[in-house]
RNA sequence: AGGCGCGUAGCUCAGUUGGUUAGAGCGCUACCUUGACAUGGUAGAGGUCACCAGUUCGAAUCUGGUCGUGCCUACCA
């Protein structure tokens, strides 16, 4: 074994072999555990929310196979529609290709040679994070099966009347020309302005202050051209006089009417709103309610059609704003313009300005399905880790909207409805089902719809979809209701809710019992890592390193914003200088593990992963050390364990436990920072450090030197097997080498069974003898330390005080106490004799001492104690306020009380030691 | 405007039901190539737990408020 561990040398061998022998298939007779992947867009890549992500399922999957359970990975891909057709939309662009040349089925055949060209990618990448996905079961949405059951539910939903076509006012995207849904519209802030027009009142009608016209504000001055009424507030005195009267509209050149309702503000603006219900959801209520016409003026890329005036035809959104503000201007109608602050909707996908569009949809009744979904987390039956977002999906569940799931596009899942030449409706699972169900002639000519369905709603059916439902499956009956969902707060609302409804609705059964909502991946300053800002790591570079020129390139090419790569640049080289270390897979993973804390996003810190990338290297030496210290250990010789020994695994014991409980509450950073602990500062730090005089010194008791030996390899591969769900690789790779050398070692890591804490011995007497050892090592260490002493500086050990347990222990521990304090002799000071002049520390009632003799000089020693005696005077002066206090000692459980007196005596007692001792260096010096 | 978080060492974060000398990693200081590891070892410095008030014998922890900050939802034209 090398010295130093290497990640790349072993990681994609070992995964090569684990798939090859089908390691990731459930196995046994064990209770069944199965968590559903988030399905990653088949033509997308790696990046660091997925590889968080798959890290944390990869862990829960992983233990709970190790814990005999008949684990169950789900592994598929999203067709993800929208996103992937744009894409391919642009590849074809750039070969000079247009969708529309080409049609529909040969664009879908495009489609389908990209999914074939770039879909290995995430898949592959997928394997280097090590995740143990059971790929002999892929599924993606577009397949077949899955296919069949998406029509399927369609069908029901609408054979139940839960699905319904209508005319409706849509988020329209002008650029993808389709309809999207409210959550695919993201509100974002800009500045914009507020254009006050005047609209001249009819029949020389004045309001209430005179004027001739209504004043309305707008901060989309090109909708006017579709305005139909004006409305004010019905208790607003200045207008009252004019609700039922008209104004003149102007550029239009129509009377439009004064209409009154409530949803008018009457402090903002003016108090008179335009309304133009076809272009505005607001104004669209209002119109319902006012039976107003509506007037359509935009086509479907948002620009002027020939409902408007003449002169504005064909125009953009952008132009006929100019336009009509230019035009009204000259008519002297502008009121005033003024700076404004506004959301403008943007689809999250385009980034196009949204326009609410009227136009003929699908719709997911929604409402009776939401129900039950609510009351299945309502009553437990699906809990959400942490809880507080279960709040979030109640309000969102409790007023959720009729759902638009057609699409204006091709790659998807086609609508399985069909028209008939009089525009008639007829939805079934195919065109002959359509016609044998009606009774429709072969003459009578079908047309299928031409819009998909929105990727969520197929995603919606992914529990249940993927195990083979609509078929009764061996696997669904296994393996539903999954164990847990793990995602991101992002997508609750996209697909988590939407799980839920359509699965309590089609199998009766929750998709899964607990959802774990992890955070988002940030940079180490918190903000989201983004292609824009260049502040995005790809986890392969962290994982294979990365030089500093191709980083630079990577992260400056293809920008939407070039004029941000000088920035971008020098932000790469002032960050990494030196480009990017290759970490390797498991420093990624138990990186992202110990910063995994519940509810709380995730700042990449690359300090973090160097440490944990030490910590890969410290474990991988730590079994160099092992290895090479059980050579010729017989299994079957005679073996007698030492209290180091027993203390190491009482110790090994109690991180077991903070493991088990860690896994069962998904903290992650606890389970991390368990084995981190354990591993670096127990086993390293004190038990390997222990067991050197013992196994080094030739005249150790054969009997006692094989206890420790066994104790070595079983503590080794305890903690293997504890750290394989985090760090899968490097444990394999340690195992095998203590395969070859230990019957205890065989087969894979991860078909082994997971340590518990009950299979070790937690043995108190060998705790209190290590405990006690190490603090008078630590005392001496102190003054070695504070003195700079040289380490290679061999000292005498004076000791005092304590009692007859103290001293037995000295005794039987004087070897270990010896190497590890650096100490050449063990003296007990005679009862009543003098101590030469010394160092002083305590360790519990034994005085710890170091003489003088010439070392340790006498004023850093004397400044050493004083350090010593503040501290403790304020302690104990703290201590004693608290006794003082009779409500303290009236009030607070007595075992505080005691607890209490106890500190404060042994501070009390220990500062008196110090005090006298600083009178004798006073003396000395 | 509402809702949900967050504010603990220079940085990134723990701190489970109120009682610890408030912890870890990185960074920092000093010393050390001792036969697993310098991606290492030993010792050390560093925090009025954002602020104010309250509950309590006792608050980083519970309550109310203030300030700062982030996210989500919403119909102010």
């Amino acid at each position: 074994m090398n010295n130093q561990f290497d990640p790349s040398g072993i990681e994609q061998a070992l995964y090569a072999e684990w798939e090859a022998a089908g390691h990731f298939a459930p196995a046994g007779n064990g209770d069944p555990y199965c968590i559903a992947i988030p399905p990653p867009n088949v033509t997308g890549s790696l990046h660091m929310g997925h590889a968080f992500q798959h890290t944390l399922m990869d862990a829960l999957i992983r233990y709970q196979r190790m814990r005999g359970r008949s684990a169950l990975w789900q592994m598929g891909t999203d067709h993800a529609g929208i996103s992937t057709q744009m894409l391919v939309e642009r590849r074809l662009a750039a070969q000079g290709i247009e969708k529309d040349n080409i049609g529909r089925d040969a664009f879908i055949d495009k489609v389908w040679e990209w999914k074939a060209e770039s879909g290995g990618t995430i898949t592959q990448q997928l394997r280097r994070m090590g995740s143990s996905l059971d790929w002999s079961r892929e599924r993606f949405t577009l397949d077949d099966g899955f296919s069949r059951a998406v029509r399927e539910v369609f069908v029901r939903l609408f054979e139940e009347g839960l699905i319904y076509r209508g005319q409706r006012l849509v988020n329209w995207d002008p650029e993808l020309q389709t309809a999207i849904s409210d959550l695919e519209v993201e509100n974002t802030d800009e500045q914009g302005h507020l254009w006050h027009f005047r609209y001249p009142l009819n029949d020389g009608r004045t309001t209430a202050a005179g004027a001739d016209y209504l004043v309305v504000a707008t901060t989309r001055p090109e909708t006017m051209l579709g305005d139909t009424a004006v409305a004010v507030h019905p208790d607003d005195d200045r207008y009252r006089d004019l609700i039922g009267a008209s104004v003149r509209l102007p550029l239009a050149g129509r009377d439009i009417p004064i209409i009154a309702d409530t949803y008018v503000e009457r402090e903002f603006g003016t108090g008179c709103v335009k309304i133009t219900p076809a272009h505005d959801f607001n104004d669209n209520d209002v119109g319902t309610r006012h039976d107003l016409p509506l007037i359509n003026i935009f086509d479907a890329s948002a620009t002027i059609n020939d409902q408007a005036p003449e002169t504005y035809r064909g125009l953009t959104r952008e132009d006929a704003r100019t336009r009509v503000v230019a035009d009204l201007e000259a008519l002297g109608l502008v009121d005033k313009i003024e700076p404004h602050a506004l959301k403008v909707p943007r689809g999250d996908r385009s980034g196009a300005v949204i326009e609410p569009w009227l136009t003929n949809q699908w719709f997911v009744d929604i409402k009776p399905l939401a129900e039950p979904a609510i009351a299945a987390v309502e009553d437990g039956s699906i809990e959400f880790v942490p809880k507080q977002y279960e709040n979030t999906y109640f309000a969102w569940m409790r007023d959720i909207q009729d759902w638009c799931i057609s699409r204006q596009q091709w790659w998807g899942h086609r609508i399985p409805a069909w028209f008939d030449a009089d525009g008639n409706v007829y939805v079934a699972r195919s065109e002959a089902e359509a016609r044998q169900k009606h009774g429709l002639a072969d003459e009578v000519s079908l047309t299928q719809e031409d819009d998909v369905l929105e990727t969520w709603f197929s995603s919606a059916l992914w529990t249940f979809g993927t195990l083979g439902w609509p078929e009764q499956t061996a696997e669904l009956e296994k393996y539903h209701p999954t164990d847990v969902l793990v995602t991101g707060h992002d997508i609750i609302f996209f697909w988590v809710a939407r799980m839920i409804m359509m699965t309590l609705h089609f199998t009766n059964e929750v998709p899964f019992r607990k959802v774990y909502i992890h955070g988002l991946v940030r940079d180490e300053h918190g903000r989201k890592m983004s292609k824009t800002k260049g502040n995005g790591l790809d986890p392969l570079d962290l994982i294979d390193g990365i030089d500093l020129e191709s980083l630079v390139a990577k992260r400056t090419s293809n920008l939407t914003q070039p004029q941000m790569a000088p920035a971008i640049e020098q932000a790469t080289r002032t960050q990494f200088p030196e480009g990017i270390a290759a970490y390797g897979t498991d420093a990624l993973r138990f990186t992202y593990c110990a910063l995994a804390s519940t509810g709380r996003d995730v700042r990449f810190d690359m300090g973090r992963i160097e440490g944990y990338r030490n910590f890969c290297n410290k474990l991988w030496n730590a079994s160099r050390f092992v290895f090479t210290n059980i050579e010729g250990f017989d299994p079957n010789a005679e073996r007698r364990t030492s209290d180091i020994d027993r203390w190491i695994l009482s110790r090994l014991s109690k991180a077991l436990t903070d493991l088990e409980l860690a896994f069962s509450t998904y903290r992650f950073d606890m389970a991390a920072s368990a084995l981190y602990e354990f591993i670096w500062h127990e086993f390293c730090d004190w038990y390997l450090e222990l067991t050197k005089p013992l196994l080094w010194d030739e005249d150790t008791d054969a009997a006692l030197r094989a206890g420790t030996q066994a104790t070595l390899i079983t503590v080794l591969s305890a903690l293997l097997r504890a750290a394989h769900p985090l760090m899968p690789f490097i444990t394999e790779a340690i195992w095998r080498e203590l395969g070859e050398r230990s019957a205890d070692a065989a087969g894979t890591i991860m078909l082994q069974s997971y340590p518990l804490a009950a299979e070790f011995d937690v043995d108190e007497s060998a705790t209190t003898a290590v405990e006690w050892l190490k603090r008078i090592i630590e005392a001496v260490r102190n003054i070695r330390g504070e003195a700079n002493i040289k380490p290679s500086q061999e000292l005498g050990l004076l000791l005092d005080g304590g009692d007859a347990q103290d001293r037995r222990l000295a005794d039987s521990n004087a070897t270990l106490l010896m190497r590890l304090a650096r100490v050449s002799e063990i003296t007990w000071l005679d009862a009543g004799a003098e101590a030469p002049a010394h160092a002083l520390a305590l360790a519990g009632d034994v005085r710890v001492m170091v003489p003088l003799a010439g070392l340790i000089d006498v004023g850093e020693e004397t400044a050493r104690l004083e350090k010593e005696i503040e501290r403790l005077g304020k302690d104990l002066k703290r201590l004693q306020g608290k006794l003082g206090n009779e409500n303290f000692v009236a009030k607070a459980p007595a075992e505080v009380v005691d607890k209490e007196r106890a500190k404060a005596a042994e501070r009390e007692q220990a500062l008196n030691t110090l005090r006298e001792q600083l009178e004798d260096l006073k003396k000395l010096g």
